[in-house]
DNA sequence: ATATATTGATTCGAATTTGAACAACCAAGG
DNA sequence: CCTTGGTTGTTCAAATTCGAATCAATATAT
């Protein structure tokens, strides 16, 4: 790592612009479910996944992997989202040690509620603000990024060693 | 807001994909910076803002603003920051409200030790992920969903009237 | 069967973030 | 001059996040 390749100018602006706009959505879409529905943007994520499933449940494990959050912050999150009704905790019959988190009727409701308004925002500050061309082509870009990110990776910089 | 426009299939990748790259990405930042120079990525920033500056000062609010954080975040960070020895606080003459922030040579040199893995890592899971073509495209793109999110925004949904 | 390793979820403490409230101060107009 | 409004940075409490440690239970191997 002596000399490192420093960031072209298109790189440093699609790196800050990224940086920006993370910042910035995250910020804006978090005070837009607070103030509507009182959710914090990782609780919606969860009843997002939850509603998306048969029976409205999904082993913490799971749900934590899918809401990309440590284990102990689904901990936290599910018990708040109890504290407020809108998903319980069921023993998993099969493994004593698992617990499912269940979507209630109240929590589908409250999906229900805050979607609108949620998608509203998405799509003034991110989706209508661009080309549908561009749409497909971050769609592209971002889920390249998102695999390696994730490790389902071709080759993470030369093939693994095996 | 009675029938919202949901997101067709295209835009769900696009915003799912933005939303997984980000808390992804974020992490993996946060954990490269933390494990080499043991900087936070907010702290990593305002090193850069600081650094690229003539005097390597700034007013904490022009700070606050450039690296997107909250003033009370940011008095936060450079208390810390201060602890560390890698910034100093010094009033500000002509206001005696105002303060800025100074890099010192500490300061700088962690910087400078810690800007090459930052960047071999930024690389690595962004820029090296995709064609120079996308790289561009992502680039214009971000930087148009961040001016929208700032707001010097040509049309938040219809042209101004003035 | 029994020892060993792995997994599932929670608890805990430390670090961080935000917005509101605050105190002191600058700037401008009357 | 002096009031009025907006600015500057900090403090504060509350909420949230993470990783490490924990404890029990399950899976695996011998």
């Amino acid at each position: 790592m002596d000399e490192p390749r420093w960031l072209s100018q298109v790189e440093m602006r699609a790196w800050q612009g990224f940086l920006v706009a993370s910042s910035l959505m995250s910020r804006r879409v978090e005070q837009q479910l607070k103030s509507h529905e009182g959710l914090s943007h990782p609780q919606y994520e969860v009843l997002v996944r939850l509603s998306a499933t048969p029976d409205g449940e999904l082993r913490m494990t799971e749900l934590a992997d899918a809401v990309l959050t440590s284990k102990s912050g689904l901990t936290y999150q599910i018990t708040q989202l109890e504290k407020a009704g809108l998903v319980r905790r069921r023993d998993c019959p099969t493994d004593v040690r698992g617990t499912f988190a269940v979507l209630t009727e109240e929590g589908r409701r409250a999906l229900h509620d805050a979607a609108p308004g949620h998608v509203a925002l998405v799509r003034e500050l991110f989706i209508d603000a661009l080309e549908p061309g561009q749409i497909a082509l971050l769609a592209d870009a971002l889920e390249t990024v998102g695999h390696r990110l994730r490790g389902d990776d071709p080759s993470p910089s030369g093939p693994p060693v095996r």
